[in-house]
DNA sequence: CAATTACTGATAATGATTATCAATACCATT
DNA sequence: AATGGTATTGATAATCATTATCAGTAATTG
């Protein structure tokens, strides 16, 4: 429950692009605002079928491209993996630090990168809208049961 | 023509692998070298037609993975564009801005970044094995060209 | 209530990449 | 040079996440 904050943003949307406020997208979006982060829309269709009845997987497609065009998701894409998405309203612009063996994504950001990224762009004259820093590698916990595990 | 160094690279790693040399591979991989970075499979295999006879397509999708696999080549994936290739014997690591609009590639690397990363991970005692660094903006050049366009 | 039109869910389509497989080419050995 | 084992090729089918289609349904407005 509560979440208000965002059902108004996402309210106002609406509004403006004359979408309609139905049930579907009601339980989508309490359903991503209530799961952990970065998840796909193939646990969020999984989770849904438990609590609601069935919501057709394009809704759910639908209703996060929504979400996403009205600034309260971002869509992560690594390689061929299906996309996933994480809430943005009330998180600041984050780094993934992403565990190729668990797959736990850590959040974290340095000031200092974001600065130094900034001059780095202004060096070639480009005018920057977003970016992606992702470092792939081991968590510490994955990292210590491979030094028991062998 | 040349590219002796890759090519030696590349048959050292075919013979500890018990891989094959053959001609189709010869001439990927002389094309590859030869052809701008960033290219993709579909771009590789419209270039060949033209120069040796046909090659099938999926002949260049496993050609470049063992090129990747050797340390020649990486692979770039953008969201839900189709993987790109370059060359990287030679070349350093390296960041990438990307402008929207043309889809040129700038790269670009600062040290002090590269170096900040290092710590960054260290705070979480997370190894890296690899990071990604993408700025998506506008190059100067089609920041110009708006301006007169509107 | 009625008219308009956005939405839903089932399903087909898409498109990049990978798997399959029979025919062929490579290569070490004789 | 011929042979045999096996990696490779190219055509094509399969995969799989995502998007498009569309008939039926539901929200909104007056
Ligand atoms: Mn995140
Ligand atoms: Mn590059
Ligand atoms: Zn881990
Ligand atoms: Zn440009």
């Amino acid at each position: 429950m509560e979440h208000s904050e965002v059902k108004a943003i996402y309210n106002k949307y609406i509004r403006e692009k004359n979408l309609r406020d139905t049930k579907q997208r009601e339980f989508i979006i309490e359903e991503f605002l209530s799961s952990k982060k970065h998840i796909t829309v193939e646990e969020l269709h999984g989770q849904l079928e438990k609590r609601t009845g069935n919501i057709g997987i394009a809704t759910i497609y639908r209703t996060l491209k929504v979400m996403c065009e009205c600034g309260l998701a971002n869509e992560i894409k690594l390689g061929r993996e299906k996309a996933r998405y994480e809430q943005s309203f009330g998180y600041e612009h984050h780094d993934h630090l992403i565990c190729e063996k668990c797959g736990k994504f850590i959040e974290a950001k340095d000031e200092r990168i974001e600065k130094l990224q900034k001059e780095l762009v202004k060096k070639y004259g480009f005018s920057p809208r977003a970016h992606k820093l992702e470092i792939y590698g081991l968590c510490s916990a994955c990292k210590q049961k491979r030094r028991k595990d062998g």
